[in-house]
DNA sequence: CAGTGAGCGAGCTTCCGCTTGACTT
């Protein structure tokens, strides 16, 4: 019989904890939530003040029987759950749930996983906070209205099986918008002046100075009339100025910033990201990895304290504390960081290791002395102009945290921006160029955004919780509003003028342009569901109508408003709003947009999305004819597909030709488009249009793929003629009973016995369910 | 991953935030 029963969020804080608590007490996890509203219904009572219907979910039950069952053997259960709203909220759910009584119960939080700070929790237990409570209900109620009312009118408007919530709608937004912005981007030209000078050296070898004109010259005749004044001109350096300059570290890692530099540095999505910290979190190497807060413990302070000056020396050392600044930060937990400073590597599978790595680092750093630098900048008078060149250099004086530790940026501004030292120069010092170049510049667009960028702009937004980054961005994806996606470069020409040996040379120079690689694009239904809900809830989609909403949470947190009320206000007006959209006669379809008329028939051809996405529509559902349907081919997109593209669509299925007396034809299928030839199919390669395709590559197709075909046996056996070894898209592999499997390296698939092949299948089917954990669940990748 | 090649006519879909295992596609 027990005396104590602690109940925390994670199972493996519960863990530690038991640890440190000594043998009176029993700690057990609620594994986050332990009840919710109803997964289906809509699940609240709006006649009678909107009272929440929860239930235990199906995967919870057996959980919180045993709950119950050690709750009922125990003295005192102290609700350990974390200290913001959500963790306010299990612990008055777990409360409820398995009916605690007041005099043996007693809500403890702390914010740090130590001994002396878990004692110091139960020495001051308080009663649960229903105010904040409250503000989770709030808070729950109101995402469960918004998107439970919002995406119906979605199904009937727009495409069934489309979904808006708080979160999703506004992220998409901020995807659409950058695309637009994109769009309508015009980029303006301007002339960048770099001279470089000579500059004598003692042993000889003169060294290089460049510097670049205070200005940009709008124009070529603006350049060209500038690099012929300084052809004879004089040039001397009038000013000289040094001074100090310095950098700090960044702070420690929140859920965000490390989605950040995981990407940025190591190259991880987010999820990714995500998986690996949670495996590091549960062997123990780091602290909580979802989190908002900067802040780090006296522990981990003095930890990184000694590991510095140990080995890197006092000198090096700087102590400081972080503050939160981003919008409606809730801190429940520390900063993401290694749990033991100390350990500086650890053993485990290389993703995990890198991951750590950086968390140590950045962990490290943020304890570090700023980086002392001294800039220097020199100023040189052209006789002839007004203008003036600048030199700018750096000189690192001391490294302190940059040691160890530098974030990454994440603009791709172009040019090398790493500066350096400049040689030895004296005031009134007269130069002379070996040459000055005018280079036609750009400004440039906006950049798409990436999942860490977005991950980024939604915190800053105050939108979103450190526990939703990833499954939201997972979630657009999945609904095919955005999708991750490269964008080749444009080719550009730009021109430069070269002044040399008293020549000007006139070039021009092309360059590739705006590539892009794994950055969110909007789709065409991630536009239209966009527009729509902009038009017609522009209170949800505003980018602050989280942080206002926010605002009247801590207001209930605070005691000052009750819930429900908050709730009315809100419904009162949200809700007629609904009612009308949903009633709403349109005169055409969402986003639909006609394109013109079809000479053929003289119908109207119009383009919009169908239950199945964009498609093109000749005719309206008024004719006696039905009108004709064809979807949009890859890459083709509703705003900018043209009357004579959208009619080429209605030639596919279109047939080539004859082959082998055979009939060839090319269409689109589910899985893209196929050239068909005597009842087989072929896929068409990502090179060839299957509006422009030719009989002769169709040809050629065919054939290749029947040489394939032809090869794909490499092995069958009399044994069992379900067996066989194949030859498949990725290299061989053997073939049993509808499963594929791996041939291990170095073995030559021709050469495989009946006997080894059945080895290889009974060894694979036994590792299979430990693989499966690892990559499974990866569902938004397309 | 290992080969696929619609059809809209019935019933279902959906939110955000806590937290980890389940489990044959």
């Amino acid at each position: 019989m027990q005396k104590n029963l602690v109940i925390v969020e994670s199972p493996a804080k519960a863990k530690t904890i038991e640890k440190f608590l000594g043998k009176d007490f029993k700690v057990l996890s609620s594994y986050g939530h332990i009840r919710d509203l109803k997964k289906k219904d809509f699940s609240i009572d709006i006649e009678h003040n909107y009272t929440p219907i929860y239930e235990i979910p199906s995967d919870k039950k057996k959980l919180v029987d045993t709950l119950k069952d050690e709750a009922k053997k125990s003295e005192t259960v102290w609700l350990a759950s974390d200290e913001d709203r959500e963790g306010e909220a299990i612990a008055w759910h777990l409360s409820e749930v398995l009916k605690l009584k007041p005099e043996h119960t007693k809500r403890i939080v702390f914010h740090e996983i130590t001994q002396s700070a878990i004692l110091n929790a139960i020495e001051n237990p308080r009663a649960i906070d229903i105010n904040r409570v409250d503000a989770q209900q709030a808070r729950r109620v109101l995402d469960r209205i918004v998107g439970f009312e919002l995406s119906p009118v979605l199904w009937k408007k727009v495409k069934p099986a489309l979904s808006a919530g708080r979160v999703q709608s506004v992220a998409v937004r901020l995807i659409v918008e950058r695309e637009k912005e994109i769009k309508n981007f015009i980029s303006e030209a301007s002339y960048r002046i770099i001279a470089t000078f000579l500059i004598p050296s003692e042993n000889g070898n003169p060294i290089e100075l460049k510097a670049e004109l205070n200005k940009r010259l709008k124009t070529k005749e603006e350049a060209l009339n500038f690099l012929e004044a300084c052809r004879q001109a004089n040039f001397t350096i009038e000013d000289i100025s040094v001074r100090p300059a310095k950098k700090s570290p960044a702070p420690p890692f929140t859920t965000s910033t490390l989605q950040q530099e995981a990407a940025r540095k190591l190259g991880y999505s987010v999820a990714q990201t995500m998986m690996i910290a949670q495996r590091l979190y549960e062997s123990g190497f780091i602290t909580y990895m979802r989190t908002d807060s900067v802040n780090l413990s006296s522990l981990a302070i003095n930890t990184s304290k000694e590991e510095i000056i140990s080995s890197l020396g006092e000198k090096y050392l700087k102590i400081r504390h972080y503050q939160t600044k981003s919008k409606g930060a809730q801190e429940a937990h520390e900063a993401i960081r290694p749990t033991y400073m100390s350990q500086k590597e650890i053993d485990a599978p290389s993703q995990e290791r890198r991951l750590y790595e950086l968390i140590w680092k950045r962990t490290i750093a943020s304890q570090m002395s700023d980086a002392e630098l001294e800039k220097t900048t020199a100023v040189i008078n052209i006789s002839s102009r007004n203008e003036k060149f600048v030199a700018t250099g750096e000189v690192l004086k001391f490294d302190g945290f940059l040691k160890v530790y530098l974030e990454s940026q994440d603009d791709e501004n172009e040019g090398e921006n790493n500066e350096k030292m400049l040689p030895p120069l004296s005031l009134k010092q007269e130069l002379k160029y070996n040459d000055i170049e005018a280079t036609e510049r750009f400004t440039q667009r906006p950049p798409r955004y990436t999942e860490a960028s977005l991950v980024h702009k939604l915190e800053e937004l105050g939108i979103g919780r450190p526990s939703t980054y990833a499954p939201t961005i997972s979630t657009i994806q999945q609904r095919e509003y955005v999708e991750k996606g490269d964008r080749e470069g444009t080719e550009r020409k730009y021109n430069t003028l070269l002044l040399k040996n008293g020549n000007i040379k006139d070039c021009t120079k092309t360059e590739i342009t705006g590539a892009e690689k794994a950055k969110l694009i909007p789709t065409d239904i991630g536009i239209v569901v966009n527009d729509f809900l902009v038009q017609y809830f522009p209170d949800i989609m505003d980018y602050n109508f989280t942080a206002n909403v926010e605002q009247t949470f801590d207001h209930i947190a605070e005691g000052k408003l009750p819930w429900s009320n908050a709730i009315d206000q809100f419904y009162k007006l949200f809700h007629p709003v609904v009612k009308d959209a949903l009633e709403m006669k349109m005169e055409h379809k969402v986003g639909e947009r006609i394109l013109g008329t079809d000479p053929k028939s003289g119908k109207p051809v119009s383009v919009k999305i169908g239950r199945f996405g964009p498609l093109i529509q000749i005719g309206t559902p008024d004719d006696e004819e039905k009108p004709q349907f064809a979807s949009l081919l890859k890459g083709q997109s509703m705003s900018t597909i043209t009357l004579e593209e959208a009619l080429k669509l209605f030639d596919l299925p279109r047939t080539l030709g004859d082959y082998e007396n055979k009939l060839v034809s090319v269409g689109i299928g589910r899985f893209g488009p196929y050239i068909r030839h005597d009842g087989k199919y072929v896929s068409l390669p990502k090179t060839l249009e299957p509006l422009s395709v030719t009989l002769d590559e169709a040809i050629e197709l065919i054939k290749a793929k029947r040489e394939q075909e032809s090869q794909r046996l490499i092995k069958s056996f009399p044994e069992d003629s379900e067996l066989e070894v194949l030859n498949g898209r990725y290299g061989p592999y053997i073939a049993y009973k509808k499963k594929n499997y791996k041939i291990p390296k170095g073995t030559e698939p021709k050469e495989l016995s009946f006997d080894a092949c059945m080895q290889i299948i009974k060894e694979s089917d036994e590792k299979i369910p430990s693989e499966k954990k690892r990559t499974g669940r990866k569902k938004a990748s397309k």
